[in-house]
DNA sequence: TTGAAAGCGCTAACAG
DNA sequence: CTGTTAGCGCTTTCAA
């Protein structure tokens, strides 16, 4: 409704009179040197903040760039240098509020060091997450972080292993990829440890789909302090999903119930999980955590704020991402570089629901 | 594991005996077309799936790719044709359920047209909102969605509006920017007659901050129905939030609660928000819906998850993203269409929380 | 149907 | 301190 005027245009045509800097036609660097009156080459080194440049050259080149509105054609210049500073991120589900936080720490480093961060969505699809590394080899990104199960699998039969990226979450310690996540066994083992301390013999996981690693390890951790505490699994109380989403929690929750020794207590491998399984408790009339107690994993910030709040084995997704950066970036600085595997501490968080 | 022979080359190192294809030195165009006896402009032509090349000599260049195992470079592709093939999504905050659905439209549509789409979490802040782009002015992205209130209210004043963008549910229509969104006016009133229909009166409204033009027009719309309605709206009913998150509902809820006159019905303009408030209202042992009425607005997924299941206004956020996605193509393939606003329909979700 | 050659816009030797 | 110049790897006329 302000200036209007402007564009009546469609290229082609004059267009005279824009607005400063905007210039009608694309600007090259050799543009701009002709209009400071340098060459293109002390251009770039302003450009590129080498020092070599005598202060009023500088100004010189400052200001014909400023009045002419140039902008690097960062198209060119990755050619030249043969980088494109872009970091793929991959992830099987980012509608997972659990990816969310992990994302965010691996975006804040890679900005930090200058590089964007591309986030892609498999759908835990092992087709997608193929074409996704086909993109480092076409040098279109830099690196990946692969948060998929799939990967981290096949990295030991493949030449994936030949390509710059780093697990997080979902890892293989025995095959050569540096990975970032936490002692999932473990932390399943603290999870159950809390319900038998608090008086339960039957205990049910609720886990996803073994395409996981970590459904596996975490399997192996409720199986081990189950046994360990002299209490014999009963297969019944194990069930698999092949979603993670809070339906999936929901109607897992009314089987397990409809049993006819059903559990007193529920472990679940996701958070989204637990509360789907709450709202299916409610449903068929339990109560958490009277009837059954639930414990869920990951500690997104919604677990906190449904009723009841949820107990449950909170990780450090901030730092996961972070940490799953830092190792890319050292490999990419050095290709060479003997890139660990790190394992980060988890924490259980005690709340209302068990 | 099969032939390796060919290179136990690499510049510098030993190396020998390497799984197939991967060659040691990065291949290029040249040698490709020097394998296969040809130049380069037919291996590009083959590469590219022009037709006027012999059956013949496109075999014998698809079998030197092959065993090569050569990937073009993007790098060089992107220069020489001068586009990217990237489009940039803005959100201001990628951990807001309500975002994710809309990026997947984007994404499959992007995709399914030969783009990528690049994730960028602005934190509603201008500046970093302004770095992005500048992303465009460097080439480095072909077009941006932008789903931040401070672009769209800046376009006008800006050379903001010469760049490739659409604007997806924060939208100011006479900005010339093209955009799709839904009619928050009306969706909020919706919302509003629903409580009325209830027989409620003291409607309270829980707003973002007014950097959003979506609470602007959420804000009106509920404003007129209630006057509509011959309800004069106490101005203490209306509490402007500056986040979106689950704690900021609760913490409203219970300063919303504590006044001499307390309104029995809330309404608000994100379901996070939403969410947080019948939490908050719990824990003052405020029942819902029979104390107070919720309505949310958005229909995440969660909002039929929780207790009791959230009213809530839905937005299309799948379509969203597929239509926004659709105008920039649109944009991108010829400048000097005519692209429109589009408004899509939303809907009251009525289940138990009002 | 194919090849030769001219750049895309930039950076980085190498000279001066 | 500055300029000249040679490509980066690809696509695309233009000729043959």
């Amino acid at each position: 409704m302000a200036r209007s005027s402007q564009h009546d245009s469609t290229t082609l045509q004059p267009e005279r009179a824009r607005p400063s800097p905007r210039p009608s036609k694309e600007m090259s660097i050799d543009d701009v040197a002709e209009q400071a009156g340098v060459s293109v080459a002390t251009v770039s080194r302003v450009l590129n903040g080498h020092s070599n440049v005598r202060a009023e050259t500088r100004e010189k080149v400052l200001a014909a760039v400023e009045q002419s509105g140039y902008r690097v054609n960062e198209l060119a210049r990755n050619l030249r240098t043969a980088e494109s500073r872009l970091l793929l991120t991959m992830v099987p589900n980012f509608g997972n509020p659990f990816y969310a936080e992990i994302v965010r720490g691996i975006d804040s480093v890679a900005r930090q060091h200058g590089y964007f961060m591309l986030l892609c969505d498999t759908g835990a699809d092992p087709g997608r997450e193929r074409s996704y590394f086909e993109m480092l080899r076409r040098r279109r990104a830099d690196g990946a972080i692969c948060l998929d199960p799939a990967a981290a699998q096949q990295a030991l039969s493949d030449e994936l292993n030949t390509l710059p990226w780093v697990a997080c979450c979902e890892f293989d310690a025995d095959v050569g990829v540096p990975y970032v996540g936490i002692d999932n066994y473990r932390a399943a083992g603290d999870a159950v440890m809390h319900l038998l301390s608090r008086g339960h013999k039957r205990i049910a996981l609720i886990n996803s789909g073994d395409g996981y690693l970590f459904a596996q390890q975490r399997e192996r951790g409720y199986l081990d302090a189950l046994h360990n505490a002299g209490i014999d699994p009963d297969p019944r109380w194990q069930v698999h999903l092949d979603s993670l989403d809070y339906e999936a929690g929901a109607s897992a929750a009314a089987i397990l119930m409809a049993q006819s020794e059903p559990p007193t207590a529920i472990f679940t491998v996701s958070d989204t999980l637990a509360i789907g399984v709450v709202k299916g408790l409610r449903s068929i009339g339990r109560r958490v955590p009277d009837d059954v107690a639930v414990v869920g994993f990951d500690d997104i910030s919604l677990a906190a704020q449904i009723d009841p709040p949820l107990t449950t084995i909170a990780q450090p997704m901030r730092e996961l991402g972070e940490t799953a950066a830092r190792l890319l970036l050292k490999r990419l600085a050095n290709r060479t570089a003997n890139v660990p595997g790190v394992l980060l501490p988890h924490r259980l968080m005690v709340r209302a629901s068990a």
